[in-house]
DNA sequence: CTCCAATGTCTGAGTAGTCAGTCTTTTATG
DNA sequence: CATAAAAGACTGACTACTCAGACATTGGAG
């Protein structure tokens, strides 16, 4: 029988575990990713030497996939505040798209199994996305404030956002405006 | 030698529990909060018939003294921005004041333990604090907006705000300040 | 007041079960 | 055949929860 190439089996437990956890949190055994993988228990660990590896490398792959995905589209001479609303526009859509995603890297941002040095990767894969934030702000209201509380209050109000669309998915477009308008009033 | 009052083994367990989440997360043995509370491991099960329950009967009364607190102080015939402010204070000195009463609160939150009822009774105890937010968005921008993302909203507010005041304590005042403010433009 | 039995609570070693990670066996490939 | 990778049964550590006996408290009898 082929054998899989050994990066697609990396990618399919990845795959795996992004949903398992979603379902399952963070407690949720090796096994049943391996299982949800199509691999055997034993192999898991030939790619990931422990649950905490698997744990981190997922976090730092999720973390970059959205902050690109926010980032896509966004035009270097636009202004301001369209780039904002691009990337606005983009981060709800990777949030929305797959919200199991989003749910598996709530819950891994808050795991203390997460190490500093990864977080440190995920905080750089979204330094684009902070600078965009530190132009909006530049001459509104917040212009003053340490740019930590401004970014925590722009990260709280699209994770709001997003809570709300997945609990009610049909008006998206209208939540999507209304969160972007909150949050522009906060900042800009 | 005197037996302790049943209540206060109770509570003991209560507070124990609390501190030892803040620290070691949901995972932690219940052996570990038995012993913080200076109580037998089997003694535990007789006040709380298993780990969820103690999880539970601790998520609601984190919820409601936090909602106390809050509206401690908040006066009827307040101006609804006044009256807000006062919340704020409140709330932001509850969450500083105990760090950790927050810390596992915010884990609770996101747990799967927790069941919808011990939910329905925590969002019970917050309903006076939407009353008040439901007062202060009656006139602003978000008047049409559906009220379970203004409140998700603001919740997200404090929540950063408390977050990064934990990060900086040495400024609470002006961070607490310059919170209020960027929610009550968001809102009102 | 003293004693003793009855009551109900507390204890902690024990039980059954779970999980991360290992190791030997099996299988595919060149 | 030699090599490398995958499989999955296994191990040891750990956990929630139990249960049989220890112990403090109470109240009634003498």
């Amino acid at each position: 029988m082929a054998r899989p190439r050994s990066e697609d089996r990396r990618n399919a437990i990845i795959a795996a575990a992004t949903h398992v956890i979603a379902n399952h949190g963070l407690a949720a055994p090796t096994a049943l990713i391996a299982k949800e993988a199509g691999v055997s228990n034993g192999s898991l660990f030939t790619y990931f030497g422990t649950k905490a590896d698997l744990l981190n490398q997922l976090y730092v792959e999720l973390k970059t996939e959205m902050a690109a995905t926010a980032l896509d589209g966004v035009l270097v001479d636009q202004d301001v505040r369209d780039q904002m609303a691009s990337m606005w526009r983009g981060w709800l859509g990777w949030a929305t798209a797959d919200p199991e995603k989003r749910r598996t890297l709530a819950q891994l941002a808050v795991s203390d199994e997460i190490t500093r040095s990864s977080r440190d990767v995920g905080n750089r894969a979204m330094a684009e996305v902070s600078a965009i934030l530190e132009r909006s702000r530049e001459t509104g209201p917040m212009r003053a404030a340490p740019f930590g509380l401004v970014v925590g209050l722009m990260n709280a109000a699209a994770d709001a956002t997003v809570d709300f669309i997945v609990h009610d998915p049909a008006n998206v477009e209208a939540h999507s405006q209304a969160g972007f308008e909150a949050m522009w009033r906060m900042i800009a």
